[in-house]
DNA sequence: AAACTCAAATTGTGATCACAAAGCGAATTT
DNA sequence: AAATTCGCTTTGTGATCACAATTTGAGTTT
């Protein structure tokens, strides 16, 4: 008689009043998927997630319309709507897109950046380190996120910031689970270069600087994590 | 009595027996919006446009998630839906990226490519070039659309398709209208180019021909039609 | 004539219901 | 025992209805 229960518990978030149910959905499913908190491969039904989440099918259906356009999602010819499974090709294609976008963001934003938002930028590095010393990853890494956002956001017509933001949620919930994978983590980021690029105005620099720091982060945290992992399997 | 009437008409889009009323109405605005049939800041009621459609507001509604996720319609705080307008910004920082992704994904496709699927975008170019011959620049950009598509698409993992067709769909109603502005159109395309380093395995003379073909082809036209609306403004 | 007020109409939003298709299990057949 | 069929359940989909907020336009006031 009970249905079949199984109903999938998501992270809460925030709720501000003024907020659709729609906003609100949207927010918690892509805060979900974002930690990992989705397990890829599984199906995602409409009515369960609107009952986990306390609104009704209607505006569920819609934050999952726009999560599929935002390829965190993927709708199958059934219909069934899944997260997607990473692999080693997605993972690289993944990085080498987000390499090439975020320098080419950062230098367009260039021309924008003022010493103060310099010197903010600066200050939201050192309590990137402070964090990592601490050993607040949590904190870490929502700053790290910070920092690339306030760089390319100086641009007035952030016009790649969306593509940023997806590439970031395809390769969010791989990372979360990476990180358990890497024995250390690579504390070097190459912040410190991208800030000097910045005051010497120095375009060249800045994109490669930036690309430097995704490349060496999130593609070498990824990849370590997918020897593991393939190295499990096999 | 009557409503407003005031109904927008859509272009009309074939319709398969087995598509959902959402992803019809999905296509029909995105056709609409690709060939610039819906102008810019004008807003558009979900009312109206099932009507125009034939669907109940449900599945428009889904539709306009879809679109505004990718870019292609704004939500305004009023909850209020436009078509974005486009300033000589906006159409820079669109060109910028559109080079900058095309360029990575043509190099990221190009292990990937076969001598055959080389002479298929031969084909193409040609026929691109007997159309533009025959003044039908209807099936010229149609088909300059696929030879890039085509050319992105040999890559097995395309996660910069979506991406790409963003862009596309960002910048296709305004380049409706640039064409009328423009005096002359530039045959000049460098698919030659782009096809040679093809041959070659060159990577970096592809990226540089891709990124060429669009800074001269898109943008000139772009930047031509916008001095002209603007200074017809002044 | 410009600004303000207020009621009617329009619009976005979300819950509910009905329907068809897909998924699932148990009983049956080969 | 493995495969199949048949029934029930679950699920996606879309139309409709009710409600609140916004917009609109006429009438009034300054």
């Amino acid at each position: 008689m009970a249905p079949k229960a199984e109903i999938q518990s998501l992270p809460e978030v925030p709720r501000p009043l003024d907020v659709t149910s729609q906003e609100y959905a949207y927010r918690r499913l892509r805060h979900s998927l974002m930690i990992g908190a989705i397990d890829p491969g599984r199906a995602l039904t409409i009515r369960g997630l609107a009952e986990a989440i306390g609104v009704s099918p209607t505006p569920v259906r819609e934050a999952l319309r726009r999560l599929s356009s935002e390829n965190a999602l993927l709708v199958l010819e059934n219909r069934r709507i899944m997260v997607p499974e990473m692999t080693t090709q997605r993972f690289e294609e993944l990085v080498a897109l987000r390499c090439c976008i975020e320098a080419q963001a950062a230098e367009r934003a260039l021309p924008y950046m003022s010493e103060v938002k310099i010197d903010e930028l600066e200050m939201i590095d050192a309590r990137i380190d402070s964090a990592f010393e601490a050993g607040d990853l949590e904190a870490s890494t929502l700053l790290n996120h910070r920092f690339h956002t306030e760089l390319h956001a100086a641009n007035p017509v952030p016009v790649a910031l969306p593509m940023i933001e997806s590439l970031r949620l395809q390769l969010g919930p791989f990372l979360r689970v990476a990180a358990r994978y890497a024995q250390e983590y690579y504390t070097v980021d190459r912040h410190k270069e991208i800030i000097a690029a910045l005051r010497k105005r120095d375009a060249i620099a800045l994109a490669m600087a930036v690309e430097s720091d995704i490349r060496d982060g999130v593609g070498r945290l990824g990849r370590n994590a997918l020897r593991r992992i393939l190295g499990e399997a096999a």
